[in-house]
RNA sequence: GGGCGCAUAGCUCAGUUGGUUCAGAGCACUUGGUUUACACCCAAGGGGUCGGGGGUUCGAAUCCCUCUGCGCCCACCA
């Protein structure tokens, strides 16, 4: 087949993508090979490809087909995630453009519209991932809202609950009062803000004492339910038993005690408001304090708040100072920073809310995934470092809140038949509900009517921390060939962002309820930065678009582009010359096959001793890079196989192995060294398909007619074979003679074309094997072995032995002499250091054999060199 | 404030239990080279007191202490 001149990569990548596809290559079936799994880390259903999407992926990718070639059973299993809080934040705010409130609308109108959304741009980030050349067994694509995953959530929900582990709770949660939902503590962003310390003064109850507290949060007094001192404060002897008014209001609280007051912040007197602040809550409950909620769902002030009843927080903030000024309350003002809890996605303040919320007990759920990782190391993490956020984070534990005051996900399954706090039950369906109910009421006439089930969704987290089980249908039917063959996963892939959101949750569910860990190790990605070491974001508009990058380097080259640089657990700084690189990486392999491909082959010359040699090197070669990669592979590290792999193909096959076995401009090629060459191509289009999977099955199709079941991507990958050591060190010597001749016909300005002569004085009794390499690269007339010095030739050293190029009346007696004492110095002073080494006893005594033994050979060697030198210089005189 | 980690060439990073190959790679840079696969190329070259200081050792980029500068996680004091 006629190749093109340029490699165009838009069309070739199409072509296999659908050649894959086709026969169904990327598709897995349970059989008697061993398996090797990835669960994709499902993006957002609505969500669009990004750079850390891309470098997830990619390393996904190269996982997968390169295990596949080593013959296992690959199963990639894509999907995506129905992300309640961002999914429903984009449809209400889509809502809201086209003028519908969210709370006009009945709960399963707006889930119509959320569907409506989902299905229009869910799974437009997969077809995304196409295009990158991701091998996903799309016929297992999975979403987290599928009405079986959904089932095994409450499944496992009910399940939960059963074993008492799932409880309804009064707690202090964190509050959006725009989105009007919980938030987790991950989902809340500290910021620093300027604000200011107000100092109030209360009057003390039958006194005319005051005390003076101070707070950011004046518009709180109305929730005052005590004032509290330190008992070790001398200072307020005379405030202990008393009783303070609050200013506006004039509730009689009580002044309780308590060293939790730092006496040396603000006055010492602290204010307690125990239904908006966590801290003042613990207060409340030792203390058996009263709790006064004065918010709204909004954050604006209820009845509590007196004549600022609907006004939002931040007003009655600014008004509520004011009066408090004008009455004489207000003592001073400070300036203070603090830091305020903002919302992830809506950007509000953060209100700390009691309110009804469903929690999960983690205390013992999370046993078993520590010792798993950190006591038996079952589940390893790649890089190692992150095992310490892990431990820290596990140990201190706490109940998960996996309630949401959201629509989209899914329900959760309690069903309140009463109006006491306790008339609910919780059940898989609504008729099983029913039956719970009246056995527990004894009451017979409770009918599917008076069901009422809750109104929030569970966290997203709670379904995705079951995604290595559910995908295979594990909750549900635990006993399928799929979860029997594909469980545990091999390796999960994910940024270190989200180790406790869902990898250590996922591994707690995983101990629960398959009673084993859902993956073997966990390669943890750095986050992808610009340049500047900024975040990539959509609102910094630094990000490029992926696709764009796809179409303007080839996925190939942005995957090598993306990887190249990409240790794991470090951060990238993304650079378009990467993906320049990877481009450029492509396009040098395939022009290394048009010269390969145009040569003509003759079958009657015989095989060039140089060529049988290039051969034997390069296959010695080639086997020692591949220990290195597979090593590199073992330990995850990624942008090191690449690397030696690019190495090996650029400067080994490219630059030196085509060179020595290349025919003479416009001469054919024996028979027996392109076989060889065509042996070696392939092997190193193997090792190269898992990180450019297109053009290296495009270059595979053009080296021979290929049936379908002999494709590149399911092919083998290359057989380890052991290494010759020996020729690998002589084309090392070899290499350096090549050099030697190189720098003086540059010094010289002798273009390649003119043949020279050459000889050598053989003192290190090195092999001749290399000798037709080094005549053929270094074009020379031939090699002599002479036993005296070159007259009027130029000369230079490799290790003791001299070889000498010689030159028609042009040598510059000066110049070679001082050339040789330099060269003679420097070596004189080397051995020097190393005799000092050597004269010290306690080197002697102390250093392992081995570095002795290095220490004498390199005495050895500088003594030989320092000998061919002086006689050199003994010889020009 | 508590915890973890990082600092090596202009940039991004390797450097495994102190000792061959320990001061490296890729990119960038400088110089020279295209009738013969590739200028998306080839050849050669410059460049670092391994963040500062101190210590342990025959020997330190590597171990210890300390200082400085960064990053991340946790708790966030009214």
């Amino acid at each position: 087949m006629q190749m093109p001149l340029k490699y165009d990569a838009s069309q070739v990548e199409n072509k296999w993508y659908d050649y894959w596809m086709k026969h169904n290559y990327f598709h897995s079936e349970p059989d008697e090979r061993e398996p090797y799994t990835i669960v994709i880390p499902p993006p957002n259903v609505t969500g669009v490809l990004h750079m850390g999407h891309m470098l997830n992926n990619t390393i996904q990718d190269v996982l997968i087909r390169r295990a596949r070639l080593l013959g296992k059973n690959a199963c990639w299993v894509p999907g995506t995630d129905h992300a309640s809080i961002a999914t429903e934040a984009k449809v209400v705010a889509k809502l809201k453009e086209q003028g519908i409130d969210k709370n006009d609308l009945s709960r399963d109108e707006f889930l119509k519209h959320a569907w409506d959304w989902t299905n229009e741009y869910g799974g437009v980030i997969l077809q995304q991932l196409k295009k990158l050349g991701c091998s996903c067994d799309w016929d297992r694509t999975k979403f987290t809202m599928d009405d079986d995953m959904s089932e095994a959530v409450i499944k496992v929900f009910v399940d939960l609950f059963n074993k008492g582990l799932i409880y309804r709770g009064y707690r202090m949660v964190n509050w959006d009062p725009e989105a009007k939902t919980t938030l987790s503590d991950e989902e809340v962003i500290y910021e620093e803000r300027q604000g200011n310390l107000y100092y109030l003064q209360y009057k003390i109850e039958e006194s005319t004492d005051t005390l003076t507290i101070a707070t950011t949060r004046p518009e709180t007094i109305f929730g005052d339910t005590a004032i509290c001192i330190n008992p070790n404060d001398e200072r307020f002897v005379n405030l202990r038993g008393k009783k303070a008014i609050v200013p506006i209001s004039n509730r009689v609280i009580p002044i309780i005690q308590d060293d939790y007051v730092d006496m040396e912040f603000g006055t010492g007197c602290l204010k307690v408001t125990p239904a908006h602040d966590e801290n003042d809550k613990n207060l409340g409950d030792k203390h058996n304090l009263e709790v006064i909620d004065i918010f709204n769902e909004d954050a604006s002030l209820n009845s509590f708040g007196l004549h600022y009843e609907g006004k939002d927080r931040f007003v009655a903030r600014k008004e509520i100072v004011k009066e408090l000024e004008e009455h004489g309350f207000l003592v001073k003002t400070e300036m203070h920073t603090n830091k305020v809890g903002t919302s992830e996605r809506t950007k509000a303040v953060i209100e700390p809310r009691l309110s009804d919320q469903w929690f999960l007990k983690m205390e013992d759920l999370v046993k078993p995934a520590i010792k798993a990782v950190l006591v038996d190391e079952d589940i390893k993490l790649f890089p190692k470092k992150f095992e310490n956020t892990y431990r820290h984070w596990m140990e201190n534990i706490r109940d998960w809140n996996i309630s949401r005051q959201l629509i989209w996900g899914q329900q959760i399954p309690a069903y309140y038949y009463g109006d006491g706090k306790d008339d609910f039950v919780v059940a898989e369906t609504i008729e099983e509900a029913l039956e719970l109910a009246k056995q527990k009421t004894k009451n017979q006439q409770l009918t599917i009517a008076n069901m009422l089930q809750d109104n929030d969704a569970l966290d997203t987290w709670f379904s995705s921390w079951l995604w290595p089980m559910s995908v295979f249908d594990g909750i549900r039917n635990p006993e399928n060939n799929d979860i029997k063959y594909y469980y545990p996963t091999n390796d999960l892939v994910t940024g270190p962002d989200i180790l406790f959101f869902w990898v250590a949750r996922m591994i707690i569910a995983g101990y629960e309820y398959k009673g084993e860990k859902p993956f073997n190790n966990v390669y943890l990605t750095g986050l992808v930065r610009d340049k500047q070491r900024r975040k990539m974001s959509k609102s910094l508009g630094n990000s490029p678009d992926a696709l764009k990058l796809i179409d303007n380097y080839s996925a190939d080259g942005v995957r090598v582009g993306l990887l190249l640089s990409s240790a794991a657990g470090n951060d990238l700084m993304f650079d378009e010359t990467l993906c320049q690189q990877g481009k450029g990486f492509g396009n040098k392999i395939w022009n290394a096959y048009r010269l390969v491909d145009g040569w003509e082959v003759n079958h009657t010359i015989p095989q060039p001793e140089s060529s049988k040699i290039a051969i034997a090197w390069y296959e010695s070669k080639f086997q020692k890079a591949l220990i290195e990669i597979e090593d590199h592979f073992s330990k995850y590290r990624l942008s090191d196989a690449l690397m030696a792999i690019y190495k090996l193909i650029f400067d080994d096959f490219c630059g030196w192995f085509l060179e020595m076995i290349k025919p003479a401009y416009q001469q054919p090629i024996d028979a027996e060294t392109l076989k060889s060459v065509m042996a070696i191509f392939e092997d190193n289009l193997k090792i190269v398909h898992p990180f450019m999977p297109f053009l290296t099955e495009d270059i595979w199709h053009y080296i021979k007619e290929r049936t379908p079941q002999e494709a590149l991507i399911v092919s083998k990958w290359p057989e380890s074979k052991p290494v010759n050591e020996t020729i690998i060190s002589e084309f090392e010597f070899a290499s350096e003679v090549i050099s030697g001749i190189r720098n003086i016909r540059k010094e010289k300005n002798i273009v390649f074309k003119d043949a020279i002569g050459f000889s050598v004085i053989n003192n290190e009794k090195s092999h001749t094997t290399f000798d037709t390499i080094i005549s053929k690269m270094g074009n020379l007339e031939a090699i002599d072995y002479v036993k005296e010095a070159i007259e009027g030739a130029l000369s230079f050293r490799v290790k003791s032995n001299e070889y000498f190029v010689p030159m028609a009346g042009s040598i510059d007696l000066q110049v070679e002499i001082k050339k040789l004492t330099e060269e003679l110095n420097y070596t004189e002073g080397f051995l020097k250091s190393v005799q000092k080494k050597l004269s010290n006893e306690r080197f002697v005594a102390g250093a392992p054999e081995q570095v002795i033994v290095n220490e004498r050979k390199k005495e050895a060697d500088a003594l030989a060199k320092i000998e061919t030198l002086k006689t050199s210089l003994a010889s020009l005189g």
